[in-house]
DNA sequence: TGTTAGCACTCTTAAATGTTGAGTGCTAAC
DNA sequence: GTTAGCACTCAACATTTAAGAGTGCTAACA
């Protein structure tokens, strides 16, 4: 047994595609003459009281047309859309060419992402989840400085700067980085301990503030990995959908697209989520952030093996071509996959 | 012999001043009260007049009060307005705060810079003009990976990792490390030329594509340099200004402002200015940028000796806070030149 | 019993109209 | 040179009016 038949089913949407094209009401004529099933708008007024009692449209007042609840929206995402079969997206010029940063690859997507579906993009670098250091190295840069390099698994590199009163000399550079390396080599930030760290001074001698400043660089990493980064573009697009252009809420999102800290909340969302590889959509109130309840959220998350995550996502109104979004998201994120398989590299 | 007499300076200002506050067409009444030169809102009438022909205000229809033109807000910037005297801002407490990286104290002197003023902040990183290489170093990082670190003379780190067939001994590493930094140490990209680089490779044997890769690597560095980082924060602030807020004006600007190119321009103009190291002023169609002309625009270049400077800016409406903005700027540019002397890292 | 035509009613939107108030320019008097 | 007074202009706001889209309901029809 069905809540919907197939005819309401059918008229919900007519009446939901209609809505994502104009984002005006709907009313029961353009239902009559749009749909192909012949029916009167008598008919389908009949119809969509029905429709409006369960929940799946409403009135923004009497004797407008209808628009989708987020219920609605659901039940089309669920439901009523069809999978667009994987048609070969333009973004792959965009792509990889020699893009030196992984940074600018990121900033790239999100802009092809926005300019594709004329919505806000955000993408965030993939990041391990247990970090282990693999390789450290102190060079003397001149005189008075050191640098520190750290790699960890994910071939994250880092650099620190170290101030030293005067140069050290080959051999005890040389003892140090074999010190470095035996005692910490494969361990991940838990299990560096107090316990290590005194023993690594101790062994250190007179250079153990040395070892305290790789330390330094070495939370540093671990730290980086935590709070993430997050790209975005497009984010003037939403002024282009007047539900979501007037002042106050255009500001809020804005700010939210600004302070991408509170973006991340809808990465923790995703990644916490049962099936890990699909994708995510968050319609109105459903989102964790409370600015984008007027906002429908499309994510999807992309994965490379070791834990390894990273996370791609759609802002836009409610009635977003989702069929277009999530079609974009699928392909973008096979095409992440297959880049970050080939390079590895910061 | 000026254009102006003390009287028509003081209405002048008067004028200016007040339609900062209130964003509002200023008449003849309000500035026979607000000023102190007492005079009848019909002498003040005659005096407008005045300065309409002279093109220091207008009026934005027949019957409505008056605002400072383009020429207007010239002429106060220039002579009007009064310097503060630097008043100890609060930034301090946002700064250095063991701020690991340079980006995360930049983001944050824009973020202080936005909300001090309620304008939109912009800061570049500080860049070097003239870079060469200070120290070179490849890493046996694992079986089939190599490291390569670079260092420059203002300590710009760059790593690149370099794939191998096969892991390499620790003498040919010696020897390649031994080789580059002979060859390359001391040059800049211009000095590196085809000459050099068949030399090396030919001295590299067969570690030719090694070499090749390094040199890839090193040609980032200096074009890393070139397309400079720009932060930016506040951008929602525009909105905040009926003025700029309408959606066609802030989508423009909005754009202007995640298209981080287009604000280089302004990074360019400030830096071929006459006096580098004042603050520069753009009203409306003075700006480099089209999208900003019914903006103001403030820089200023922070330098650190040794060729390496960057830029903070100020973005708002014409009538913005000039003397706070400009006093603001001040503070920060001598409180970074501060923060960057302790520490040149990466 | 499901479908449809017709009609009265509601409510938004836009255009037309009226009203108010701030501000100006001009003239004449001080 | 300064000021008071007055007629005039114009944006902004409120009010009215008209049009149009859409609904719900009823009654007729297949």
């Amino acid at each position: 047994m069905q809540e919907l038949d197939e005819r309401k089913r059918k008229i919900l949407n007519a009446i939901i595609r209609n809505y994502l094209d104009t984002g005006e009401p709907v009313g029961s004529r353009t239902i009559s003459k749009y749909s192909d099933l012949n029916l009167s708008s008598a008919t389908i007024r009949n119809e969509m009281s029905d429709l409006e009692e369960l929940g799946y449209i409403l009135q923004p007042h009497t004797s407008a047309g209808r628009i989708p609840s987020d219920k609605g929206y659901r039940f089309y995402v669920d439901n009523l859309m069809k999978e667009k079969n994987q048609q070969v997206s333009e973004m792959k010029e965009f792509m990889i060419e020699h893009t030196e940063r992984m940074e600018q690859v990121l900033q790239q997507m999100a802009k092809a992402l926005a300019e594709n579906t004329n919505y806000t993009a955000m993408i965030t670098a993939p990041s391990y989840h247990r970090n282990k250091v693999k390789f450290l190295q102190l060079s003397q840069v001149d005189k008075e400085q050191l640098l520190a390099v750290i790699v960890t698994e994910g071939n994250l590199v880092k650099n620190k700067m170290i101030s030293t009163r005067e140069a050290l000399d080959n051999e005890t550079l040389l003892k140090l980085n074999i010190l470095l390396n035996t005692s910490l080599n494969g361990l991940s930030a838990e299990q560096i301990n107090l316990g290590t760290i005194a023993r690594l001074k101790e062994q250190a001698g007179i250079h153990s503030n040395i070892v305290s400043d790789v330390l330094d660089a070495l939370a540093g990493v671990f730290q980086e990995d935590e709070d993430l980064e997050v790209y975005t573009s497009g984010t003037t697009n939403i002024l282009k959908y007047p539900e979501l252009s007037d002042s106050r809420k255009a500001s809020e999102l804005l700010n939210a697209f600004e302070e991408k800290k509170q973006l991340v909340s809808l990465v923790n969302e995703t990644l916490s989520s049962e099936e890990q590889t699909g994708i995510q959509v968050y319609i109105g109130d459903e989102s964790p952030i409370q600015n984008m309840k007027d906002c429908s959220v499309v994510t999807a998350t992309y994965q490379l093996g070791e834990g390894m995550t990273g996370t791609i996502g759609i802002i836009g109104p409610k009635r977003m071509d989702y069929e277009n979004v999530m079609d974009n998201l699928k392909t973008l994120k096979s095409q992440l996959d297959a880049v970050f398989q080939n390079k590895k590299e910061n």
